[in-house]
RNA sequence: GGCGAGGUAGCUCAGUUGGUUAGAGCACAGGAUUCAUAACCCUGAGGUCGGGAGUUCAAAUCUCCUCCUCGCUACCA
């Protein structure tokens, strides 16, 4: 189909931290890249994006700070757009969806699918905390975590070890509002049947997609679909959000997955009345970069939800990245292992196409990647400055040596093949970074325009006109060629500043004023010519393009981001909430005081580990029978990965004995083995020091 | 445990429907050169394509088994 317009989207980022170069090199910049490529094209392309800003995660931070909801979202808003604007994203709309039009266009968009009888309603039980008379979300609900017993884990996961929970798991399960214990109480929600959006799904991707999407983004999909979809909620109880607009739904909001896809359609309003165009006109072709983490809104949910409310476009692709790790460990805001956008501007100034070549040249097309300063430093010195950067430099300061300042001639009678060659080289780097970059391979296309840099440096080596220009008594027919080598090799840079523009724009922009050309020199159109300098036409002097990345700024940056991890994992300690992180978990908080009555409660005996199994499909689970002086019980415990079932066998445990039974895997567990565990995670048992009759109670 | 994506030179990655001595860039070594940001240009060394088995005249590429990394998911006192 031939696409009349170009929708292109990034992911909204969530406007409760700072955006770091992981987002940059995840979607940002390959949206970037995509869109100023389609602009020089000159082909309609409108691209979106805007904070998302509702939620619990910000709930949590506003209620940590001790400010409003709205001044966490407006504090990160801020500095999320500004890292953008000092990047060159350069969005045609950066929005918000705490903004009015966003309000309006999701509600109308649920209310559409309510009135078609598109949702169930259901009633559950939810956990409710009486004293705030509120419900609350898995988030709000704190416990002790049931695998790290780390005392202040979410109800849907712990921070401390990854372990995704429900809130039934958590031990002495409490909210995070008041602290006070929970109760149940039923609550009524809207759950979208997403099964029954099977059928269409798995026609559009898996039988219309398979050659066209990214084989990770069509993967994980199938992997989706195969294994059957299940009706999921909409809404949730909150004050923070946008209220259901239902009679008697006080208390109640779109789920932040409901309404932050529809975040692009609200920008799109505010951005254009035309908006209708670009989403339900079929000759639009929709886009939507995102990081992999969001495969499955943007693939499933969202196209669901569009398919529902009908009359919207479905995206033509979802070009999903892999994760960016730094120094070969994972990004972790909550341990501040990250380098962010606006302190990256902040400590190299003017240095915004350094990092998005790095980041472009390094991207995590097809799998996680990982940046390290070193990389950083090698790509931009040897890379970007020494093929490029010094190609343009020589290019103007041999034109202004042997050509007096100006365009040279291109004498048609004295050319010969190797000038063919380089007009040919030019004419297909234009052909092969426009498929690159059609086919969202920016790596591959930053590396094709990189690659006729590189042969322009040959080009310039094999001709030598430095050479041709010592030789006096042959000036006449050797000017002739140093004008056409020069002319060849201005055209040339003209070329670059073309193919680089969507990568670079910063430096296309500064070559565009050093060859005293205007912007619209750069249009897509004009990449394959060699007229595009005018012969004769002065251009200004040379000036570098890029700088060198030093040693010592490695170095700094390197000690920065260990600093950094330092002074987080104090704060977690110390249990003081830091500024980057969302949600910290201290690694042992003293618990509050307990009567000794509370204590007497708890019946501790100890037994001796007779049988140890591991339990089949479980990764963490030993199945135990223990003696416990009067009778043998079997006692599930997740200690797996810490022992093997055969170096237990004959230890003797401390055992909670009087603990309620509980069914794991199908295996009934009476009491819990106690253990220590280590800042690194370790697990010891805590045995007598001495052999003790089993069943003897401790105390 | 289930599913998905990866595992190719020291590093970052290409390798189309199985077909000649497996490619590129960076790093490294040697050479040439001086117009240029000690840059560029040439040459070279470097890989049993994670491991094993199989199909085939022929496997990085197809099949099966297995190990490792990442992600989703289940279980998780």
């Amino acid at each position: 189909m031939e696409f009349k317009r170009h929708l292109v989207t990034a992911a909204l980022p969530y406007a409760n931290g700072p955006v770091h170069i992981g987002h940059l090199a995840g979607c940002y910049l390959p949206a970037d890249i995509y869109v100023r490529y389609q602009r020089a094209q000159k082909r309609d392309v409108k691209f979106i994006c805007g904070s998302d800003e509702h939620g619990v995660p910000i709930t949590i931070r506003a209620m940590r700070e001790g400010v409003t909801p709205q001044d966490v979202v407006d504090k990160y808003n801020t500095i999320i757009k500004d890292s953008f604007d000092g990047m060159g994203i350069s969005f045609d709309i950066y929005s918000r969806t705490s903004n009015p039009t966003h309000k309006e266009t999701s509600q109308a968009f649920f209310k559409k699918l309510y009135d078609d009888g598109a949702f169930e309603e259901r009633e559950s039980e939810q956990y409710y905390d009486a004293e705030k008379d509120v419900f609350l979300a898995d988030r709000y609900i704190v416990g002790t975590c049931p695998v790290c017993a780390n005392p202040n884990a979410y109800g849907d996961q712990c921070e401390k070890c990854g372990s995704t929970l429900s809130p039934e798991q958590l031990i002495n399960p409490r909210s995070a509002l008041s602290n006070s214990p929970l109760v149940k109480k039923p609550t009524t929600h809207w759950y979208f049947p997403l099964n029954k959006y099977e059928d269409f799904l798995k026609e559009w991707i898996v039988v219309g997609k398979k050659d066209e999407w990214k084989s990770n983004v069509y993967g994980q999909c199938k992997s989706w679909l195969d294994s059957g979809l299940q009706p999921r909620a909409m809404t949730r109880d909150s004050s923070w959000g946008v209220p259901v607009p239902l009679p008697g739904a006080n208390g109640k909001v779109l789920y932040v997955w409901f309404d932050a896809p529809i975040g692009y359609i609200s920008a799109t309003k505010e951005l254009t009345n035309q908006w209708a165009d670009y989403w339900c006109q079929e000759n639009t072709k929709l886009v939507h970069f995102i990081g992999k983490d969001n495969i499955v809104f943007h693939c499933i949910i969202f196209p669901a939800m569009l398919k529902a409310h009908g009359g919207f476009v479905l995206p033509e692709n979802v070009p999903a990245n892999e994760f960016l790790n730094i120094e070969g460990e994972k990004v972790s805001t909550s341990r501040n292992w990250a380098v962010w956008v606006d302190e990256y501007l902040k400590d190299f100034p003017d240095q915004q196409d350094a990092l998005r070549y790095v980041l472009c040249a390094n991207a995590p097309e097809s799998k996680d990647n990982d940046f390290t300063w070193k990389d950083f430093q090698d790509r931009v010195n040897n890379e970007l400055s020494a093929v490029l950067g010094n190609f343009e430099n020589r290019a103007f300061v041999l034109m202004h040596k042997l050509c007096k300042g100006r365009v040279p001639a291109l004498h048609a009678d004295a050319m010969n093949e190797m000038d063919n060659a380089l007009i040919a080289d030019i004419k297909d780097a234009k052909t092969k970074v426009e498929n690159a970059i059609e086919g969202y391979k920016f790596r591959e296309g930053l590396a094709e325009v990189i690659d006729l840099a590189r042969k322009g440096n040959k080009y310039l080596q094999d001709n030598a006109p430095w050479t041709l220009a010592k030789t006096p008594e042959l000036q006449e027919q050797n000017q002739k060629r140093i004008d056409i080598c020069m002319h060849l090799c201005l055209q040339l840079t003209a070329n670059l500043a073309i193919l680089l523009n969507p990568f670079l724009p910063y430096t296309a922009t500064k070559m565009c004023k050093k060859m005293k050309v205007v912007p619209r020199m750069l249009d897509w159109e004009n990449a394959g010519r060699i007229d595009l300098l005018k012969v004769n036409y002065p251009l200004l002097a040379p000036e570098l393009l890029f700088r060198k990345i030093e040693d010592e700024e490695v170095t700094a940056q390197v000690e920065k981001l260990r600093e950094n991890l330092k002074k987080a994992t104090q704060q977690i300690v110390e249990n003081k909430p830091t500024t980057v992180s969302e949600a910290e978990t201290p690694l042992a908080v003293a618990k509050e005081t307990i009567t000794f009555d509370d204590f007497a409660k708890i019946d501790l005996r100890v037994g001796t580990i007779l049988k140890a199994e591991k339990v089949e499909k479980a990764d963490k689970l030993l199945k135990l029978e223990v003696d416990m002086g009067t009778e043998v019980r079997t006692i599930v415990s997740g200690i797996a990965l810490h022992f093997a079932p055969e170096e237990i066998i004959g230890k003797q445990v401390s055992v909670v004995a009087n603990l309620a039974p509980r069914k794991m895997r199908g295996i009934e567990s009476n009491g819990m083995i106690l253990m220590a565990q280590n800042a690194d995670g370790k697990l010891i048992f805590v045995s007598p020091l001495q052999t003790a009759d089993n069943g003897s109670e401790v105390k």
